[in-house]
DNA sequence: TGCGTGTTCCAAGGCGCTTTGACGCCAATT
DNA sequence: AATTGGCGTCAAAGCGCCTTGGAACACGCA
């Protein structure tokens, strides 16, 4: 058995409520109810509801004083009786795959979700986050859908055939992939071009008279990975150029990567004249290879890379530090919110995709191959 | 009035469920009820439950019973459901505040996130992340906690004063702060000691010779800057060393940050021999500015930074490129999520502090004064 | 006067789960 | 034979909100 009585507390505009049951005591600071609302407002708890909830069958007097009242409370409907009633959520989930090898959580996710945060709280969602640690594990997926957790999610950094792709259409949970799967029909994406930056890029190079260009690419699983090699193996080809396995790399974009391979490759018997990285921070230890060989960017050794345009990162300006291919990704990550939420307020909707344009942006790092 | 018929679908695992109402019509896909599993079992919900929630009450043959058709019946009850029911959200708040100038979503939540979340869903715990605009905006958290969202919140880059504190005092919602304010009485905390590492890393440039050192810090109104300020001051002041304006920066940790102030430092008519740099990233910048300047790092100007061990910049090895105060943030993330969820489960807990130690450790980017 | 038509409000049921008090049953005790 | 106690189970209430069908009332019209 339990007793409940609502006393004024000590700030007139809370309720304390003492719940005492026989095995705990809890005194809980709580915030209005609804019922103590409408009670106070001498109305019942359908008006107090429909008066808030903007319903046209309510008087304005009736609205207005209700409203004022909820405001003057700190009434704040508890989210998650509204999301049981409601059948929605209310919240959007972001499933991140940790990296496969050093639990490496990309600065491009963080700069995603923190525009995509900014739509969701317009909107009145809010953000789940979740941390994956194999992306085989189909059960974050199925998880979120059968604790009714989300209305939607975004997925990060799809694979060329990704297994998580048939999981979300089974479930029947509204989502937007961040990038996109090789098979680019039937469901919501977001994604730059690729293919056509880096083929673009190595073009540049090759038109500046490198005949030798490396690739430090991510993980070849990834499909912008995959889609940014058959960019750079088209446009070599294309140039007549042969592809040479030494010349490319795949891994994590880390710092450190770019400095070891960089090093490694510039040791070589015959060395890269130019590098097309796929992003800034794999380039902060290419830049750091080049100058322990003693050599100078932009002239001794052409590089191109892939600018996020990270916020903290600036490669901006009359001349930039790096010639880059450019792409926001805060801009996709407002695209993807958009998109999810169109999506969940009409299901029906056909599946859209948001391709991105890239600029080739021509900085300081890269000049006619001097071999 | 709505008539509800449970039907086998397609999948002998899942249910659909035709719920039809006047006005509309919807086919919704659903993972199994508590009421449809107990159905299934002919056991009470009652029963169900508490075979599922490990109650001493049932009988292990029905428990095994119930737990292997949960599981074949891929059950997950509605969390907002068990929510609501037994007053727990089961999920932990981060609220992260852009920085004031230009939107700037540091790489230190994210992997101080990254690293928390792992903690949460091991306790069967969600992560619900806010981006904050404005610091001074209390609604958040009273929100937060009208609204019922979250059972606790970790608080991100406090203010030496800072006005949340006493917001989330107010309304009762157990937190942790990542950092502390300058009263660091009476809540929780997880921070390293600033002060102290930045004092000895400014003794060691002194001892090393230099007495020209500028700091480049975070903005001083967060407490881990003005505790690092402190540190380097009181160094100083011991060294016999005077404090000079000049040579002290306060900003955002961007990389441009870095290059801007340090080569405008290095321009001026005595420019400073030593640079201490709050992190990883500023000192990105700063090297660019040593390089363009005709300088070698170690060797004309000796560098200092503090070092979060970030998962994509490497600063390790035998000999690090940078000299470092060292200390991890993936573990204050783990510090400072189990703290919460300690606070959470145990609410009369004594407020506890837990002051991460710091590494000072050599790289290659000091050396003896040679000015 | 009687009837439709709005307007304004309410009681009650439902969302899916937990928790409580109680009931039936059987073996062990008096 | 009557009582106790433990075990396994259940019906029902409740968490805080939304939603629905209908009631009460006032108004205009025939």
């Amino acid at each position: 058995m339990s007793r409940r009585l609502a006393i004024r507390g000590l700030f007139s505009c809370y309720l304390y409520d003492y719940t005492i049951y026989p095995k705990r005591f809890q005194i809980v600071a709580l915030q209005m109810n609804l019922k103590q609302l409408s009670n106070q407002l001498q109305l019942s708890q359908t008006t107090v509801s429909r008066a808030l909830n903007d319903y046209p069958e309510v008087s304005e007097a009736t609205r207005s004083r209700v409203k004022r009242a909820a405001a003057k409370g700190g009434y704040r409907p508890d989210m998650r009786a509204i999301s049981l009633a409601t059948g929605k959520a209310k919240t959007i989930g972001h499933v991140v795959p940790m990296a496969n090898k050093d639990d490496v959580f990309s600065p491009i996710f963080a700069e995603f979700i923190a525009s995509a945060s900014q739509t969701y709280s317009q909107y009145g969602y809010e953000l789940m986050l979740t941390v994956e640690k194999s992306r085989d594990d189909a059960s974050t997926y199925r998880g979120l859908a059968a604790k009714r957790a989300v209305d939607g999610v975004i997925l990060h950094s799809p694979q060329t055939d990704d297994p998580r792709l048939a999981v979300l259409q089974e479930v029947g949970l509204p989502f937007v992939v961040h990038g996109r799967m090789l098979n680019s029909e039937g469901y919501n994406w977001v994604d730059m071009d690729n293919h056509n930056a880096f083929k673009l890029a190595t073009r540049l190079l090759l038109d500046l008279g490198h005949r030798r260009v490396a690739l430090l690419n991510g993980r070849e699983e990834m499909t912008f990975a995959w889609l940014r090699r058959a960019g750079y193996e088209e446009a070599l080809n294309e140039g007549g150029v042969a592809i040479t396995n030494e010349l490319m790399a795949s891994d994590d974009l880390t710092e450190q990567y770019g400095y070891q391979k960089a090093s490694a490759m510039l040791a070589m018997r015959i060395s890269p004249t130019a590098f097309l990285v796929s992003s800034y921070i794999v380039a902060l230890g290419v830049r750091r290879a080049i100058s322990h060989a003693g050599l100078v960017i932009g002239e001794d050794v052409s590089v191109i890379i892939h600018d996020d345009e990270l916020s903290y990162f600036d490669n901006g300006g009359l001349k930039p530090q790096f010639t880059s291919t450019r792409s926001s990704v805060r801009k996709a990550g407002y695209e993807a919110s958009k998109l999810l939420l169109e999506q969940i307020e009409n299901p029906d909707k056909e599946p859209t995709s948001v391709l991105m344009d890239t600029q080739l942006v021509i900085g300081s790092s890269t000049g006619p191959c001097r071999a």
